[in-house]
DNA sequence: TGAAATAGTTAGACTTATCTAACTTTATTA
DNA sequence: TAATAAAGTTAGATAAGTCTAACTATTTCA
């Protein structure tokens, strides 16, 4: 399969997609247009791309649906999301809003074996302080 | 003054400069070109871009300078690159080679605050493992 | 000192992602 | 059920970055 590499842009949207249809049922455009702060032809553009790449399936004036692969990168990202987040607001005693957003940042540009020694991290005794 | 907002790939380049001069005394489009593995004409125009912004000086024909204000980013940056590949290469273990790479993806999206928290956390005994 | 090599630039194309304006389709409801 | 509102689409512009090809300037050194 060789799943095709996904920009962090689309990344966002594979996430912002599969949230939507967990939160709601379903992912339309002008739920994914709120939830990532633009406006709905740019929705419509990534659409199409992210179809072409075969990363959804979107049918005129329907619900956009994650294909398989889809699935797998939203679900990765959203994994690098949480561990992340963990991350800050346990360890680092980051406040939850300020930790989300930076998670947003930092969750595209991190190899998944150190995310995974990161999961690990984060899970070891709370009093590893001082 | 109010420091006009700079992209993550303008901090690249500004990172890069600073890296350069500080090696070698001088950062030519040549020596920017091979670091950042774009071509030159790539890195013509950020010099352009970056000039009228106000972060380097570079005249036709001549190595980059590093303004104050180019210097203040760049410095910012090399900061997050290094407290984040310390956090990868002693508190997880990852390789150095991939910790350099990862912190060049996560050192552009960390706020000042997160970032003070992850160099205490760092500095924290090495002992606080398990 | 002048030819060849190296460095730098310009022009023009391409990609990704965004926007606004205007239009069409679908859904709502009076 | 027809008018309105909401949702979705299309077209076209813009911005940031990147590239190749072709040109110009500067160095190097025989």
């Amino acid at each position: 399969m060789a799943t095709k590499k996904v920009s962090s842009n689309m990344e966002d949207y594979l996430e912002t997609i599969a949230a939507l249809q967990k939160a709601k049922g379903s992912a339309r455009v002008r739920d994914i247009s709120k939830a990532l702060n633009v406006k709905k032809p740019s929705v419509a553009a990534a659409l199409t791309s992210l179809s072409k790449d075969g990363f959804v399936i979107h049918e005129r004036y329907g619900a956009a649906q994650l294909t398989e692969a889809g699935e797998r990168v939203a679900r990765d990202v959203q994994k690098r999301h949480d561990v992340i987040f963990e991350f800050l607001t346990t360890k680092l005693r980051v406040d939850p809003k300020t930790a989300a957003k930076e998670a947003c940042g930092m969750e595209h540009s991190m190899s998944l074996s150190t995310l995974d020694k990161l999961s690990k991290f984060v899970k070891r005794k709370k009093t590893s302080k001082r």
